[in-house]
RNA sequence: GGCCCCUUCGUCUAGCGGUUCAGGACAUCAGGUUCUCAUCCUGAAGAUCGCGGGUUCGAAUCCCGCAGGGGUCACCA
């Protein structure tokens, strides 16, 4: 059957409901559709789903737009900003679906449901004793009473079998058994998932159709609709669940899944979650692991997602947005670094912190290292002797001997010119002059230096410090 | 229970009948980079390709069973 159609600009939806935070798995339905979106120079597209007015939580549409920004999947048409087919929202576009349904009645496809939910509850424990699935349809009236909006509306389906091709999943087959009459209109007016959307993809001529797995049990009937429409089904791809910790089950928020937006407050940048989210279960058939958004947009293809489940690992994340934050030129980094410095940079000004961002780039898994890493580069460290007596090579000399190395650097320093060349030439030669092994005499100055159990190499370390800094914390320690 | 999907190192994966006694990455461990931490580099360990049958000169790759896992059978999406 069809494969993608690359060459054709592609209309990809992200509709998702407003029951709460985005967590990485339902980021990476967003970030696929948008990927199909922006490699065909389409249009990617945001819908709210909000047809289950009780599970609707308040501000959690703003917040998943937020989400949405934050990664930099911008829309090109939404519930915020517009579009030729608004509106976006669900709950704002009831007529639309009335019109559709209507053209169903008139076909004789759709007809009142005039059983009460108890009875129909009835049937359905009747069948599960039975073992067997159940199958609204089984019990379908034979003359129902017109449909006045008070009781659910549901569609005259015609069981067959079905074969479909899902860019993700492969060719798909079913027996007609799965078929059923679904509801399109509840009894409260509103149209069901399975109605709305089918609708809506037609109305704003939606050509990709990214969802989780969950809805493959139900594409058959989604298929019927179509036929009973007139109308040819989008392009599917059905994407697998990414799992939770025991990898078995689905990610959910009880696992602890994070909001989206948490891992942007932690550090970690848009562009490295987009890889990492991407990469959990694509890659391009090459050994590259790292990709930036552009690369991604050129290299993903749907046909090659996984089609089994993935596990989410924080620590390739870390790693990942360590490699990120390592391709980013200085002033990248300075812009994106901004929100991550400690209190006791406030005084500083932007050059030093620049120098200072240079020495620890390297070190960073995620922008919110950057106090720990960075903190005595603004304020003076308080002493910890406890740190000498833990390390192995310091303790063996006494307090006594390690204030004169001290001294001596604080002497030899006192004439040397700050800049790399000389730095470097005075530490060699005070390791001539003392007799000591680096271990020992670089140990202890960077320990009066900085106080902190890691730090930059020791030159680099004392140039951006300054020479007027640098001399006064070794004279504090001798 | 019916239907559908999935199953390669701990984890993410490459692999589409032969050049693979299975390659890469994360994590782990060891070594190197004048001190620490990190980066970077090198190396080590780690998968009888879920199991059992077939087909074939030859199978992780094709076919059939089985097992395990997941999804679904809502007036939720």
């Amino acid at each position: 059957m069809e494969t993608e159609k690359n060459n054709k600009k592609a209309r990809a939806r992200f509709a998702p409901s407003p029951t709460g935070y985005l967590h990485v798995g339902g980021i990476r339905t967003a970030l696929f559709a948008w990927l199909v979106a922006r490699q065909s120079r389409g249009v990617f597209i945001l819908r709210l789903e909000d047809t289950d007015r009780n599970r609707n939580v308040p501000g959690s549409a703003e917040h998943l737009i937020k989400s949405l920004r934050s990664l930099g999947l911008e829309y090109d048409e939404g519930p915020d900003i517009g579009g030729p087919f608004a509106p976006y929202r669900q709950s704002e576009r009831l007529t639309k679906y009335k019109e559709w349904a209507q053209k169903l009645i008139d076909n004789g496809r759709a007809y009142a449901d005039p059983y009460t939910a108890e009875e129909v509850q009835a049937f359905r424990e009747q069948a599960q004793k039975d073992k067997q699935p159940f199958l609204y349809r089984n019990h379908r009236p034979e003359n129902p009473p017109t449909w006045d909006g008070t009781k659910p509306l549901r569609f005259k389906s015609e069981p067959k079998a079905y074969s479909w091709h899902d860019e993700v999943m492969g060719d798909l087959n079913t027996g007609p058994e799965v078929i059923d009459d679904l509801i399109l209109i509840k009894s409260d007016g509103y149209p069901t998932y399975n109605f709305a959307h089918i609708c809506d993809d037609a109305d704003m001529e939606i050509t990709h159709i990214i969802r989780g797995q969950e809805f493959i049990a139900s594409t058959p009937n989604y298929l019927n609709l179509y036929e009973a429409l007139g109308l040819t089904p989008p392009i599917m791809a059905t994407v697998p669940h990414i799992m939770g910790p025991d990898g078995k089950k689905k990610l959910s928020k009880r696992d602890g899944a994070k909001d989206v937006l948490d891992y942007i407050k932690d550090g970690i940048l848009p562009d490295a979650l987009v890889n990492f989210i991407a990469s959990l279960g694509w890659n391009d058939g090459t050994e590259q692991e790292i990709f930036t958004r552009k690369e991604l947009i050129q290299k993903f293809s749907l046909s090659r997602v996984q089609r089994s489940g993935a596990k989410f690992d924080e620590q390739r994340l870390l790693w990942v947005n360590g490699q990120h934050i390592r391709s980013l030129s200085l002033d990248d980094l300075s812009q994106r670094a901004q929100s991550f410095w400690p209190s006791e940079s406030k005084q500083a000004t932007e050059d030093y912190k620049r120098q200072v961002l240079a020495l620890v780039q390297d070190r960073l898994k995620t922008l919110s290292d950057l106090p720990l890493l960075t903190k005595y580069f603004f304020a003076d460290p308080t002493p910890n002797w406890s740190m000498i007596e833990a390390n192995k090579q310091l303790k063996k000399l006494s307090k006594d001997e390690l204030q004169h190395l001290l001294k001596a650097t604080y002497d030899k320093l006192v004439t040397t010119d700050f800049n790399m060349d000389d730095l470097t030439d005075a530490l060699n030669a005070l390791l001539a002059q003392t007799g000591q092994k680096p271990a020992i005499l670089f140990s202890i100055i960077r320990f009066a230096l900085t106080w902190a159990p890691f730090s930059p190499g020791l030159a680099e370390t004392m140039l951006v410090l300054g020479k007027e800094n640098t001399l006064e914390r070794l004279h504090k320690n001798t």
